[in-house]
DNA sequence: CAGTAACCGTTGGGATAACCAACGAAAACC
DNA sequence: GGTTTTCGTTGGTTATCCCAACGGTTACTG
């Protein structure tokens, strides 16, 4: 593991180096994941934006768009989209906040709090199949190691 | 941590029991990641997969195309454009094979080799800006565990 | 040795994610 | 009261990844 030559520059290694840059390997575990996510979400006919768009609304009430937006960090306009496509299914409704005409008051409907209930569960089998080849306190070992590289 | 409810049934707790799945921290990490390495071989004119193609190449000598669709774990036609971007820079050539007419036998120039050898450079010193914030040995931790998790 | 199957490089199209620019309406600021 | 900022929305751009199909070539098979 320890590599004579940081830079990779021994032509014959050169390739194995960078697959094993975090930038290559996060790539790959990333397209894998949200793989097996979007699979399980397939299910409920959401993906991934869908599913953390319908949890902040759930968790945190009725809240504005642009906050939606500073809570998950999301573009504004994939919200609108992912807003949308849960509206048009009911799950999540927009009222007029009467306090700032500007802002829409987004909040779940009850079949969107059952229908987060059972993605997250879905999601939840996705990790855990992704984790598979990890022990418990490896997985915890990683997902902490992955916050802690996101946070800035 | 260790939470009461890993189905983030409970509402309050959705958002964060999400974000704190790998699914999600790989999916951030690795945007990020992606970012960094792409500003810094912007300075040659490369990007992530050119950069993948074109260590290949140097590392494992004259290979067919085919060859490299298998080794990279890459979409044919996106082996494709990279060759036809690294080509018309001449860090790579193309020369059909004498032993199979059906091959090409793709090969590295020498400025092909040099710049391979600076973008190298380049993606080691963006991935030490991601690992910034952990120390050398959760770095080499992070990456075999996300290593055994691509392997499959 | 003919006929079929498999492989090779290439082209075309499509799906997704993430991002940026700009707009009218409304509120906040000074 | 006039400027600035915020909010939701629409439009378009870029990068990555994947699938289907084609003509040309080789390998397999009866």
């Amino acid at each position: 593991m320890a590599r004579t030559d940081p830079t990779g520059a021994t032509p014959a290694h050169a390739l194995e180096h960078i697959q094993s840059l975090p930038s290559w390997l996060t790539g790959r575990v990333a397209t894998r994941a949200r793989e097996l996510v979007a699979e399980a979400l397939a299910a409920e006919g959401l993906r991934l934006g869908h599913h953390a768009v319908l949890a902040a609304v759930v968790a945190h009430g009725p809240l504005a768009q642009a906050e939606l937006v500073r809570r998950l960090d999301l573009d504004a306009k994939d919200v609108v989209v992912h807003l949308d496509h849960l509206q048009q299914r009911g799950l999540v409704q927009r009222r007029p906040d009467p306090a700032d005409r500007r802002k829409n008051a987004v909040s779940a409907t009850e079949e969107g709090i059952a229908t987060l209930a059972r993605c997250t569960e879905l999601a939840e089998q996705a990790n855990n199949r992704l984790l598979e080849p990890l022990s418990t306190a490896e997985q915890q070992l990683l997902i902490s190691l992955l916050a802690r590289l996101q946070q800035d």
